[in-house]
DNA sequence: GTCTATAATTTGATAGAC
DNA sequence: GTCTATCAAATTATAGAC
């Protein structure tokens, strides 16, 4: 159950193939597209992938395994549970503006009831996890500010409308009334 | 400028594709399947709509028409500002439950970067003009209770969650959220 | 409006050499 | 691990008959 490491050509695919999911949605990705993009051919890209799900999967797990690293530091037992809600916010605005994508699994999510099964999953573990999360740092916080699922469905509703309607400021007016929640 | 009316073999080709895109994304319509469901060639389906982008343009266009009916009537001046927004969150409820579908634009609106660009602006427009819903429904309720782009966003978040996670529970959460904010 | 027929491209995937 | 070669299937789209 260990975290999967991936070097090199594997990496490279991954990274690409998470690229295009996260602004196209799991059929954004092709084989031949990835090949050519790290500069092997498709049937090399199969070698490290077997299948489409597989390479789905893959991406998702590192994903999921990426932002738990990301909102797990630095540990500080003494941050409030704002500040820590407040680095999720972070993570998911800096990649919307430095590069205009949003949550990868916000873009699967949509399109969960198409997904093979253990991608579907992944997805669903996903979720799972930052919930998992966000429970314990909202620990102590005495009922104050939102729910752990309004946070996260807030958060993931406002990358869809800033990127749909190319206002990136409706994410932050989102963000802004989840932080003024927790001073009630 | 009127709404666009559309009966017959139209309608239904539209109908499934509104089916699949909501459940796929925009690469879950093809136009084999399409033909098959309706009964026709897929030479024909290109009769009614010549481009994919025409298709998806004309979905989408229809959806937020339709989406915005719904949302006009019953058309009561004395209406609170609660109640209006609780028939926004109906909408979506019954699609979820009975349908297992979520918003057309939310998963199109997650996918937006690769669309083509007509789909993408009418998904633009639909944000647009439910927003502009949003803010005259919220008319007269000084203040109170979350801004428009909070609870849009937090409704298209929360069919996301749900939907991924199979826990309906976790959008009636976020409906309850959203209500409960306007008795402050 | 719908059909047949077909074109051109792309897709996921495999076999086997190096 | 990467390649060549190839496959079967699916895709969007068009021409032209009825």
């Amino acid at each position: 159950m260990d975290a999967q490491l991936y070097t090199g050509k594997a990496a490279e695919i991954l990274d690409a193939a998470e690229r295009h999911m996260r602004a196209g949605g799991y059929d954004a990705v092709s084989f031949r597209d990835l090949a050519d993009e790290v500069g092997i051919k498709s049937s090399s890209v199969h070698y490290h992938f077997p299948q489409k799900a597989d390479l789905g999967e893959a991406v998702v797990r590192r994903y999921t395994d990426n932002v738990l690293d990301a909102l797990a530091m630095p540990d500080d037992a003494e941050e409030s549970a704002r500040d820590r809600i407040a680095r999720l916010c972070g993570i998911y605005r800096s990649a919307l503006k430095d590069d205009g994508l949003i949550c990868l699994c916000c873009v699967l999510g949509a399109e969960a009831r198409d997904l093979p099964d253990p991608v579907a999953e992944a997805v669903n573990g996903f979720f799972g996890r930052v919930l998992g999360w966000a429970r314990t740092a909202l620990d102590g916080s005495q009922g104050q500010g939102p729910s752990c699922t309004q946070i996260l469905a807030s958060l993931q509703g406002a990358m869809i409308l800033a990127l749909a309607t190319k206002q990136p400021e409706l994410f932050d007016e989102t963000v802004t009334d989840i932080l003024e929640r927790f001073e009630g």
